[in-house]
DNA sequence: CAGTATCCCTCAAGATACTG
DNA sequence: CAGTATCTTGAGGGATACTG
């Protein structure tokens, strides 16, 4: 099955992700393998989902070429799924995210995860989108070219 | 129902984010949103979406404090439902995903809905996390800091 | 037009047994 | 350990009739 089989007919970009990784496990997945996670027990271990379902995940990512299989670097017969260049790429998607969860779904001073970065220990910088000048863009100074 | 009944246990902001609009048609009608639609009808026609489940989820979105009602401004009996605050702040959520599919989803050429700057015309910058100094940061350089 | 109420059905998801 | 196969359940979602 070709990767092109797996994308729809929406016009719109996001549309297609949703279609492609909206689901309850796809993008959780895709963080844990951020987070370096690369064996089919650590994910379901991480995530306790069943194992038919996140066999099956593997299998959408890697056709979509989001993950890619490679063999176990210890030396046994299994399996690593490895983000490929194309699902690196989905960091933003998933900074996004996580900054919008931190701010709004978290009570004041509740506990949880962070990113930040490795070598001086400070969290990211909040992403906006901006202009090829860098000057931030709010939702209202944009709109949707229609196509159809 | 208070919008804290509906955030889980999940340390990660990630994981709330996809429990909360991880679904099939959240997502598209906050973009739907986005790009100014406010009707119950207005949604139901441009996702093709049952209306009971459209009822559902703006319901849900409602709660969540994504969007709120108010009254039609055509004067007729009925609401309009709009983006709040935390709403809007899903945009960068909504242009990450938007840009991603863009590259990743469509083929040479192939036609796809643009998201562009009202006045100008132009596209928007690529969005990538960055550190306070606006130096960007790729996700080898990060860590999730866990909690549990 | 803007929803609500029902009915139905498919598929995601869970649990578990099994295999190399 | 890393999956596959099978069975079951429940929720998500679609279609449609109904109401103010």
């Amino acid at each position: 099955m070709s990767t092109s089989q797996l994308i729809n007919e929406e016009p719109c970009p996001v549309a297609r992700c949703v279609d492609l990784i909206g689901d309850r496990w796809s993008l959780l997945i895709v963080r844990d393998a951020f987070d370096g996670m690369r064996r089919f027990g650590d994910f379901q271990r991480s995530l306790g989902v069943a194992r038919n379902i996140l066999s099956n995940r593997l299998r959408k990512l890697v056709e979509a070429g989001i993950l890619e299989m490679q063999d176990a670097s210890d030396g046994t017969a299994y399996q690593e799924y490895i983000l490929t260049a194309q699902g690196e790429s989905l960091f933003p998607v998933v900074v996004a995210l996580r900054q919008w969860g931190e701010q709004h779904l978290f009570k004041q001073g509740e506990y949880h995860s962070v990113l930040i970065e490795k070598l001086t220990g400070q969290p990211i910088s909040f992403m906006a989108p901006t202009m090829q000048d860098g000057s931030v863009i709010t939702s209202s100074m944009t709109e949707v070219r229609k196509i159809n």
